[in-house]
DNA sequence: TTATGGGACTACAGGCTGTCCTGTCAATAG
DNA sequence: CTATTGACAGGACAGCCTGTAGTCCCATAA
């Protein structure tokens, strides 16, 4: 007969391994231009075992899905959310845009690298579709507050807005400037809300 | 002493035997969505052994450094570069940029699997990389020929105009609208040429 | 006829993933 | 205090992948 377990201190040992895992792991791609994303590697940057990772993600898809999430939903993302729920659609637009700029150019090379192998696993591809489908929720959301402000141009429809909002808050977007055309961050926030309100606003309120 | 040979026949059939090799490579990618981009899976899917694929391109890096060539050199490279020619810069940009997104359209997944691999592999990554420059080159040499021709907006400098043609021409911005967002290709032509003329163009010549 | 080189085939070393199994040790329940 | 439990280390192993080397066949050109 099973004895009923609270393991309270255990279950919290096992969290903290969890995140000390994670933080290993993306401490590894942001030492290294091109990094090995192996496992092994991963779990002798942290000290720990393979078979720890293993039991802890499940596969490498799955360490890699779960770096994917950890690095998007921190530190940053409030401050994000904040700008965005600005009352003045065309201020979080502008605010919201350059914040993510300097938020992708922070931890670019660990997103970089991210989407890449993300891409090329099926675990982890799934990952970074939920973003996507949460990014892009957010972005019909702004175009829905731009349009109700009587901020968008004549012709321009919510969905069509959202669509160009889509793309120029991608990842990509930004970094066809920041690495491509190696502008600094600040250049590359500006750049995409030129893009962004030059396309979607009216003339006369630019 | 080294006899000359001439070879007409057999160096044809080498040549040709790197023709097969990197057309069956890419309708592997062409056909499954999730392909496992390994060099007896190439070789299986034309027949051939795997040692002939590293004796022609030397590694699974340089003969995917070779498709990487392959796909952007081919069929519709001379259409675009007519396009690009066109004497008005203004219609220069509208025709090549909506010819590019058809383009990319075309081959969707074999440019999308072959720009990931690429850049996971140092080999391949310099093509990758010289396409690019190539892209640039001829971003710059557009936005000069606006400049030139009076097309671009008061405080539009030719440099930043480039910097944005870069941005919306690249792949990714392409296919952020086209996988990501479900337009048609040829939609996602319009929304590009949008983005580019609404954030380039002098308003009254829109 | 004969040397040459393209290409097939085989074998092997080394690296990676994923699974399984054993052993150790600290936390917990009785 | 003692037995149980679960986190974790460590190792072995199968399977797949790359890259290299050696061997053989045979069409071609001298």
């Amino acid at each position: 007969m099973p004895r009923p377990y609270a393991l309270r201190a255990r279950a919290d040992g096992a969290l903290n391994t969890r995140q000390r895992i994670l933080e290993a792991a993306i401490a590894l791609l942001a030492e290294d231009p091109h990094p090995t994303v192996t496992v092994l590697a991963i779990a002798e940057q942290c000290g720990v075992a393979r078979s720890t990772i293993y039991s802890a993600f499940g596969s490498r898809g799955g360490l890699i899905a779960a770096m994917f999430k950890h690095v998007f939903d921190r530190s940053g993302s409030e401050r994000l959310g904040e700008l965005f729920s600005l009352p003045d659609a065309s201020q979080a637009l502008r605010r919201s845009l350059e914040q993510g700029c300097l938020m992708y150019a922070r931890d670019r090379d660990v997103v970089a690298r991210l989407i890449l192998v993300s891409d090329l696993d099926a675990e982890a591809a799934e990952a970074a579709a939920a973003d996507g489908r949460k990014r892009a929720a957010g972005m019909r959301d702004l175009a829905h507050r731009l349009a109700d402000q009587g901020h968008l141009r004549d012709g321009m429809s919510e969905e069509e807005a959202a669509a160009y909002l889509w793309v120029v808050t991608s990842f990509w977007t930004f970094d066809q400037l920041y690495t491509g055309w190696r502008l600094s961050a600040r250049r590359c926030g500006r750049a995409v809300v030129e893009m962004a309100t030059r396309t979607l606003l009216r003339p006369e309120r630019l």
